[in-house]
Formats: C-alpha cells, sequence, structure tokens
DNA sequence: CGGACAAGCTGA
DNA sequence: CAGCTTGTCCGG
C-alpha cells in the first residue's frame, strides 16, 4: 500500500481482512502512524521479509477503483523519466476525482455515422504505416482524425484544455461514438467506450483494450504539467501506446521536433488545398520600412486596420523580459531606488537595480519589507492610448488575468493571454513579433510558430479573409517565411541540426535546477558523474545523453534536508 | 505529511 | 524547572 499523503513515499504492508474483495490499483483506507489515511494497493503478495507478520494491521475499506496495474507500471516509468523519485503525484492524476464503487456498463459502438474527408483519410494512412505526426492547419478540425483512430478500437484522446474536450466530445458524440469526457466519466471509461478524452491528466485515464492514442496540438504547451514532476502527455502516451501495441498519432499545426523524433521522423500532411485553406493570409509588415525616425509599434498598415470599423482587431506585444516598474505584492508602493528614488527594475540575479544612479540592492520592499513584486506593464496602458488615438474608436486592454470575459469593443490590445480572452477577429497583429524571435529560449523557434498558430485560430480558415500582421525588423527569418508559405514543418530539419550541435533536447536530456539548495543538488549531480552541469543565470542546466540516465541521476543525487531545489525536466522556457 | 519525542531556550 | 519552541525521526 503506497499512502496518498506527500512527503511519504514508502510502501506498507496490511492484513486483508476475510471476505473483502481488494485489487492492485484500489483505493484503500488504513490505519498508519495513529491516524487513518488512504492510498493506493501497488501489490497484493508482498515478499517483505522485514515486518513481523503478526504487527500487521488490517486494511480498513476500499474506497474507490483506482489506476490498473499497467498504468501504476507506467507511472514507476514516469518517476524516473521525470525524476519525481515517487509515485503519488502520478497515482494521484490516474484516480478518479470521485469514488468509484462500481462500473457501469461498457458502452462501445464505433458507428461511423460520417465517412472519412481528407482528414480522416491522412489520419487513416499515417495510423497504417505505424503511427506518426499529422500536420493539419490551425482551422482545420481534428475530429476526423480523431474518427479514424476510434474507427480501429477505443482511442484515449488528449487535447490541450478542459474546454476543447468538451466541445471535442460533442462533435464526436454527433458522429455517433460513445465519449467518455474525464475526469469526470472515468467510470464510463474504465468500463469502455469508442473515446476516452480530457485534458492532459487523460493520458493516465483507464481505456480497456487501447488501440490508438491521439494527441491534439501536441505542440501546445498544456500538453506539459507545470509543476514538478513536469511530465509531458505526449511522452507519456507514446510510452504506454508502446507497452499497449497500439498506434499513435499526433496532429499539430506547428509539430516540435521533439514529438516527431518520438514517433521515428514519421509524418502525414493533408492535401495542399486543404492545407491552405486552413492559414490566413499572412502579411509581413517590414518596421524598417517605415519612416526611420518612427519607432512606434503603430505601423501604418496597422493603422489601416484600426481604423476599419468593420473589423475586429486583436493586437498582441509579449511583455518578455524584466519589468520596468515594480510594485510590491504586499503593500503596494512602488520599488525605488534608495540613493536617488528612481524606479528600480529586476535584475537577473534577483536583485534591484537603479538604471538612473547603478545602485544595487536586496529584493526587499523599502516600505514593508515584503520581496514579492508585481510587474506593472506600463507599456500595454500607454499602447492602449496610442493605439486608440489612431483607431478612432475605443480600444479594450486585456489583462492575463481571467475576470469575466473582456468588455466588447472593436479593438484589443494585451498580451499573448489576449488570444485566449477573445474568440475571434478579422485581423490579429503581433506589434513586435521580433520579441518571441529573439526571446533568449532554445525552443524560441518553435514557441513563436505556436504563437502564429494560435493567432490564426482566432481568424478561422482563408475564406473568411482574416488577417494576420507580423511586425518585425527581420523579415526574411525562417519562422515568417514558414509562417507566409503555410508550412510550418519545413523548419523542423533546421531546427533538429540547431539542437543537436548546441546539445539541446531532443538530441540530449535536459533539466534545470532552481530554488534554495540548488547548490547543494549541483554538487552532487557532479560528484554522481552520470550528469553535465552548467548554469544559466540562476539555474542549474543538467544534461545527460538520455532521459533514464538524467532520471537516475538526478534521483541519486541526495538533496541537503529542507532543500527546496526544485527540478524542471525538459524545461520549456531556458 | 503529521505525531511523538528530545533537546534547547526562557523567565520566574 | 515548567512551559514552550524547534528539530529530527518514523510510520506496516
Amino acid at each position: 500500500m503506497l499512502p496518498d499523503v506527500t512527503g511519504l513515499d514508502k510502501r506498507f504492508d496490511y492484513l486483508v481482512p476475510d471476505g473483502m474483495a481488494v485489487s492492485i490499483g484500489d483505493v484503500v483506507r488504513v490505519p498508519l502512524h495513529g491516524r487513518r489515511v488512504t492510498g493506493w494497493v501497488v501489490d497484493l503478495d508482498p515478499d517483505d521479509e522485514a515486518v513481523d507478520p503478526s504487527k500487521l494491521q488490517p486494511l480498513v475499506a476500499v474506497v474507490s477503483a483506482g489506476p490498473a496495474p499497467h498504468i501504476i507500471e507506467l507511472a514507476e516509468w514516469a518517476s524516473i523519466r521525470w525524476a519525481a523519485g515517487r509515485l503519488r503525484p502520478f497515482l494521484v492524476t490516474a484516480s478518479p476525482s470521485v469514488r468509484v464503487r462500481s462500473l457501469p456498463a461498457a458502452n462501445r459502438s464505433a458507428r461511423q455515422l460520417v465517412g472519412p474527408g481528407p482528414v480522416g483519410r491522412a489520419a487513416g494512412d499515417l495510423m497504417d504505416s505505424g503511427g506518426g505526426t499529422l500536420v493539419l492547419p490551425p482551422a482545420v478540425s481534428p475530429v476526423e482524425a480523431i474518427a479514424a483512430a476510434a474507427a480501429r478500437g477505443p482511442a484515449l484522446v488528449v487535447v490541450p484544455s478542459v474546454v476543447r474536450a468538451g466541445a471535442m466530445a460533442a462533435a464526436l458524440r454527433r458522429r455517433g461514438l460513445s465519449v467518455a469526457v474525464v475526469p469526470k466519466q472515468w467510470a464510463n471509461a474504465a468500463a469502455g467506450v469508442d473515446v476516452v478524452i480530457g485534458a492532459r491528466a487523460a493520458a493516465w485515464a483507464p481505456c480497456p483494450g487501447l488501440s490508438a492514442v491521439v494527441v491534439i496540438d501536441e505542440h501546445d504547451e498544456g500538453q506539459q504539467e507545470e509543476r514538478a514532476p513536469t511530465w509531458h502527455a505526449r511522452d507519456v502516451l507514446v510510452e504506454r501506446a508502446r507497452r499497449a501495441g497500439a498506434v499513435v498519432l499526433l496532429t499539430s499545426p506547428s509539430p516540435t521536433v521533439a514529438g516527431v523524433d518520438a514517433l521515428a521522423g514519421r509524418m502525414g500532411h493533408v492535401d495542399a488545398a486543404t492545407s491552405r485553406s486552413g492559414w490566413p493570409i499572412i502579411d509581413v509588415i517590414d518596421r524598417s520600412d517605415e519612416e526611420p525616425w518612427k519607432t512606434s509599434l503603430v505601423t501604418s498598415a496597422l493603422i489601416r486596420h484600426l481604423r476599419d470599423a468593420d473589423h475586429t482587431v486583436v493586437c498582441v506585444l509579449n511583455a518578455t523580459g524584466r519589468a520596468r516598474i515594480l510594485a510590491c505584492r504586499a503593500c503596494k508602493s512602488l520599488a525605488r531606488c534608495e540613493r536617488c528614488d528612481a524606479a528600480v527594475s529586476l535584475a537577473d540575479d534577483a536583485t534591484l537595480v537603479c538604471p538612473r544612479c547603478a545602485a544595487v540592492r536586496n529584493r526587499v520592499c523599502l516600505s514593508c519589507g515584503g520581496s514579492s513584486f508585481a510587474n506593472l506593464r506600463p507599456g500595454v496602458t500607454r499602447l492602449r492610448e496610442e493605439l486608440e488615438a489612431a483607431a478612432g474608436r475605443p480600444v479594450v486592454a486585456v489583462t492575463g488575468r481571467d475576470d469575466g470575459p473582456p468588455e466588447a469593443s472593436g479593438v484589443y490590445v494585451g498580451t499573448e493571454a489576449v488570444l485566449h480572452r477573445v474568440p475571434r477577429a478579422d485581423v490579429v497583429a503581433f506589434l513586435d513579433i521580433d520579441r518571441e524571435l529573439l526571446a533568449p529560449r532554445y525552443r524560441a523557434s518553435e514557441l513563436t510558430m505556436a504563437l502564429i498558430a494560435k493567432a490564426a485560430r482566432l481568424l478561422g480558415p482563408r475564406q473568411r479573409g482574416g488577417r494576420l500582421l507580423l511586425q518585425t525588423f527581420l523579415p526574411d527569418h525562417a519562422v515568417l517565411r514558414a509562417a507566409v508559405l503555410a508550412d510550418p514543418a519545413r523548419l523542423l530539419d533546421p531546427e533538429r541540426e540547431h539542437r543537436r550541435l548546441l546539445s539541446l533536447p531532443p538530441s540530449t536530456a535536459l533539466a534545470a535546477v532552481s530554488g534554495t539548495g540548488r547548490d547543494a543538488l549541483a554538487d552532487a549531480l557532479r560528484a554522481g558523474g552520470r550528469a553535465d552541469v552548467g548554469t544559466s543565470g540562476e539555474d542549474y542546466l543538467v544534461r545527460s545523453p538520455d532521459w533514464t540516465t538524467l532520471g537516475e541521476a538526478l534521483i541519486a543525487a541526495k538533496r541537503e534536508s529542507g532543500s527546496k531545489a526544485r527540478i524542471v525536466v525538459d524545461p520549456p522556457r531556458v
């Protein structure tokens, strides 16, 4: 029995009372150290000599069904792959959110009410050749690809968000397929349906008879858990499918090197006409064409769209880099220089630096002693006024906080978050796409392409006439050319080569170590000799030739007691 | 994690 | 030295 208690990843033996039916994976209640806790049955007949059998206590009760034995084995693999060194976080994800006492009847139909179209055929061909990555333009629905997978037997589908899982489930049901949306319909999924679908946690959901696995938007950051262990649904499912002998289908408008290489480079495409119609018209606006003295983000091309009152315009300005103005989260006072009173900014080593007199001080609020600061993003506020003046109509600034739908308007401006908050647009403009292209991150190209694809979804298919504006000083950048040609896959080969030269994933296994206690952990890793330890700003970057070696090295590295070192295996942004 | 227990500190 | 805090250990 593995207790569901954080900080206690140890197995304990119990007696099964006569007449109690217990199977591996069941969630049970047991006495432990004078209290009652829940946990998972991970072994039914442990040969544990260390414990005196007469001292064993009995299980109190079976509380719920839980992950099947093969999922527990998958969790054991994942605990090494993402250097968790413990099973609990994976078993929590793999368990139902409400107690499941009994399973409903299986509901399998796989009735196809609609014959396959071009997407279904491309998906079917790819699965016939052993699975791979299907390049699907942003405005092309993956429903047919899922239906093609479900036609082969029970399919497990992961989409990047819960909202999309619900919408996709409805579309699949209209096609006559039986669908269980997890975690809510965990019991139906366990009983057996045509399609089990959900957000990334669905990678751990039950799907008896699994024959196909589908990851929709394989490139999406939502596919990776943000808290440690930072498991990625795509990688979990590729391994799960390998063990189950199931076929894997990844879909994405902008496939990643990691995703494509995980399936031996096999790729599929829809026909050229479908592909073209799934991307909007993309205009690359060369900012150096503007009058030389005009460094404004509001170009004349953008002004033409802003003034067209019939069009909804969304302007995106990403706030990469550090804030100019900081405010204390506790007392709300501005962070100022103690010598000259100018607004200070946060330096990379987490000290406050004065841009005027170069004084450096600790990251502590002078008014209240707090150490946490909020970014005031003065950029968007001023920009909103500038856009409003140019547009001659109201402009709404959209913040990242999800406090209800934004006020209805014809023009919106915000950071990347605006793309999640405004459902539809006629024009999406990246005011300075170079901030993304040149961001100091090894995945900058992939992340920029993904951002462009996300914006394209607001515009819909090409015939809707939407336009995507990319304002840049680098009009010949490979990412922008690929976007204009509606062919992101052309970035894969150069990107793979770049990663290989710089020893970055997927050609090597990489982890970032941060937080207090990172120095001791880095020393232990160096002493272990199985990983290469470098630095990146405050963090340590740890490399090994493969993920298993890296995971084992990270787990073996002794942490100081009370160490708060945070390990991010396969960090999405470094 | 959370309880049990020991060692260390404080004030009367 | 009671009463309290802090730290370490351990659970079947």
